[in-house]
DNA sequence: CGGTATCCTTGTGGATACTG
DNA sequence: CAGTATCCACAAGGATACCG
């Protein structure tokens, strides 16, 4: 590294490249809407409307628009059924349901410390 | 729960409370900046500036509101030196290393499947 | 039913300047 | 050095309407 900094070796192109990339991936996934969509769909494949009604409060736009993303980077595997009325269904991929296992672990611990977090903000606030 | 959904219990108004608790909470913490403070802190004192200076493309308007809301859900402790200049310290508490562990399993993640994803970008690109 | 496009309101976040 | 406040540009996101 140290011998290099100064060359602008692909070598080095390369780490920096991959560093974006992976920030860019940290910020689409580090979002309200994709981790709940992640758990909703957990192990089942569940249609659109069926992903709307099991996240409360999201806009049938943020939906389209997460589940594009998610499926952009092969998170979500998505399939049109050529019926009519359209029966589009989204299940995850292996990478996917890999992401989910950590997402569980944030529920977890949200729920571990829920009580912990409470009374903070109530000293915090008072 | 089926037996109590019309009478507007305690025990119901509780778990709609804990339920929208977690939501916001999860709302607080499922976000870039967060994420990155907590992992730049690791299991290291930092200074504000220090903080700064890891976390590249962060603002100080950012560094500040995020490390209020993380204190105020008592994630990181903010110990403020009386000397001038002054010099403030941030370090995780117990849930916020409890918290940091899940985060270092998204690190993981990401970078496993950093490939995965470049090359799912490219096909949905084109 | 699911997707896209449009409008419009709100919020997010950067830059800057000033304080202890 | 760290924090707060102000201003402002722009992106996020809701509501609505229309298409396949």
């Amino acid at each position: 590294m140290v011998t290099k900094q100064f060359t602008g070796s692909p070598d080095e192109a390369d780490l920096r490249r991959a560093d974006s990339l992976a920030r860019e991936i940290f910020s689409d996934v580090a979002n309200k809407w994709a981790l709940l969509i992640i758990e909703a769909l957990g192990e089942r494949t569940l249609r659109f409307g069926e992903l709307r009604n099991e996240i409360e409060g999201i806009s049938h736009k943020m939906l389209t628009q997460n589940l594009r993303m998610l499926e952009r980077n092969g998170l979500v595997e998505r399939t049109v059924h050529p019926v009519v009325p359209p029966r589009v269904e989204y299940v995850l991929t292996e990478p996917g349901q890999a992401l989910r296992v950590t997402i569980d672990g944030l529920c977890d611990w949200t729920h571990r410390y829920l009580g912990h977090i409470e009374t903070s903000r109530h000293r915090f606030d008072g």
